[in-house]
DNA sequence: TACCTTCGCTAAACCGGTTTAGTCGCCGGT
DNA sequence: ACCGGCGACTAAACCGGTTTAGCGAAGGTA
């Protein structure tokens, strides 16, 4: 810890030492051109010896602006840091916020009020993941009047959002396990912030998809074979026990994140399953991890990085906008949408003889 | 993006409204009990009305704290989340901060200086990661006047630190390869933030641990046996395609991270090496992922999550202490030490016979 | 009736900077 | 000798809240 002691310099503190005003100490540091070379010299010396550092709270409250972006996420941050993309998003935002000199500040629930953290949160605008219009405390953001860009969830009115094809995704997941010859399906889903999986969240939309996909082949997904956990390895293996303890013997899984998909792949060996011979599993997102496990997972892509890049972008853009007086209701708002593709390795392959005969006799 | 143009509510205008001064206002949010039921009632009322939120910068301003800790990190923050164990660390220190209604801002140099990162962050302490005394940075830290815990690095002199026995734990990952009959050995170092291997950063600690196994069986480490990159998947994978077409055939690799180890794994599989039968790999952290790696990864445990949590902890009381003016140079610093352990799991295995006869006739 | 409290509220200081609008002295020009 | 203009610096307002000191009216007490 640090020294508890001795009271923090303040610029009056620096000014009186050196004789001159406060507004010649602040010169001093931002303008040094309005000042004798020799005076500003003077002050910068006196302020190093004595330690001075301008109050970066002070300075914000000036400015009138804070210079930092934030991240806001509707679970906490404890669960939300197990799930590898959001850090892979994270990276995104954070790379393109920190080169164009703008700290990142993450946003989460404080004792489960979102509203309560936005009221504390000292940061220009914010990058929204995964809040669906509908959400109880989307209201706060809006009431905030903070700058936002909403990622995987519709635009809200007003602000810009960045999407990807979830739906198409998941459709291609699903088809690939069905011209396998898969049709007992099981889908892990990744737990929705709030609400039902038919609303327009991620869940949402990814189940749609495989629906959309199983019901043109005749296959319709019951509600006991959806099991939602959160996005996490553990999350994905607690989730695949449940479905063996449940009775429910799939050949195969379809898995909304990469990182439940290494759960179930952990399940599946301690329960000595094979995959892909006895069981086929599908994630989502192609996490880098996904090119490691055991077997490498087949997975949906989706440009999680390059998410986290645009939104940071877009943010960045509109504060630029709306400080340099770009007040024109003209603002460019809109949807971002990319694209999502199949990446086929080595977790899915056709369901074993015996099981397949199963399927057959059981119909 | 949200509404450009009409400016914010500020308290003066609720007050005008309301037909009370400022300082109502401000009792209507926080001492309510200092007006009667009514006219606070009345208050709140034209507040939610106009849309007024207090102003978070200004509050912090007088309030004189800012309620957020910092994560202070010596690489950019693009660089950093791309190592899993820094969101495992990330989650631990998040968590804690969630509960005791603090937020989280990263702080990473900004334009290439950390000082000037520091200058703009408004946390009342931070939490150091992988900063050894003598970084020219360690300076700007301790001239912030801000509390800090410090974290992979030995403490700084008024201080706190938490380490983890980094060097023992090296020295047990090597002597397992040793044990298992390698003698062919390279190692895949994590890049210290700055400076040479031989300084007090993790890197160095984990080098001597791996020198002390291998020394005291005859077997001496060149520098060009070690190989420096960022500690990621992808600098893994690239530290090991660089060690083969360096013309080295190791038949055991250390690696001082997980991610870095994962890595090599992927460039072992594209080169067409087995792995554990023609190459052993060791990490360092035991994150999740490396249990569903192909093969499950051999590695030396260390508590990150904890860290993270136990940083926090540390700093949140050191800030708890020093609000309460207890100013007495009695403050518990101290570095806390936490263990590391190998974990043996499948990408270790003694070297195959050919290699082992290989070995012998070099000598 | 005079005096003391208590209640409800306000004015003004304060947090620690930045910025605007001057002030002052000096120099050069005429 | 007078004026204009400029360079160097300062006083004061301002950012938007919180907090302290204190005021006036209502109510209670002697």
């Amino acid at each position: 810890m640090a020294n508890g002691a001795e009271p923090r310099v303040r610029i009056a503190d620096v000014a009186r030492e050196a004789g001159v005003s406060k507004a010649a100490v602040s010169f001093a540091f931002n303008k040094p051109d309005r000042l004798s070379t020799e005076t500003a010299a003077r002050i910068q010396d006196v302020a190093a010896r004595m330690g001075y550092r301008p109050h970066p709270v002070a300075r914000m409250l000036s400015a009138g602006q804070t210079t930092t972006i934030g991240i806001l996420t509707p679970q906490a941050l404890g669960q939300v840091f197990a799930n590898p993309f959001f850090a892979l998003f994270s990276e995104g935002v954070a790379s393109v916020a920190e080169e164009h000199g703008f700290g990142l500040l993450f946003i989460s629930p404080l004792h489960g009020s979102l509203a309560r953290a936005l009221d504390r949160a000292t940061v220009d605008g914010i990058v929204v993941l995964g809040l669906a219009e509908g959400h109880p405390e989307m209201d706060s953001i809006r009431r905030s009047g903070l700058p936002a860009v909403v990622v995987d969830a519709p635009a809200w009115p007003g602000h810009s959002a960045i999407l990807v094809d979830d739906e198409g995704g998941a459709r291609l997941a699903a088809e690939h396990l069905l011209a396998l010859g898969h049709r007992e399906i099981v889908v892990i889903a990744v737990e929705p912030a709030l609400g039902e999986l038919t609303d327009e969240g991620v869940a949402g939309r990814r189940l749609r998809g495989y629906r959309t996909a199983l019901s043109a082949v005749g296959v319709e997904l019951t509600s006991d074979q959806v099991f939602r956990v959160p996005a996490t390895i553990e999350g994905g293996e607690a989730a695949f026990l449940r479905v063996w303890s449940a009775g429910e013997r799939p050949t195969g899984v379809l898995c909304m994140s990469d990182a439940a998909a290494a759960g179930v792949l952990g399940a599946a060996r301690r329960l000595g399953i094979r995959v892909p011979e006895e069981l086929s599993i599908v994630g989502f997102d192609d996490l880098p991890l996904t090119r490691f496990t055991d077997p490498p997972l087949t997975t949906v892509h989706q440009p999680v990085r390059q998410k986290g890049e645009e939104a940071a972008t877009m943010l960045l853009e509109a504060l630029r906008r709306s400080a340099s007086g770009d007040q024109d209701r003209q603002r460019v708002l809109g949807t971002r949408l990319l694209g999502t593709r199949l990446v086929v390795r080595r977790s899915t392959a056709a369901p074993s003889g015996e099981r397949r005969l199963e399927v057959v006799a059981a119909r």
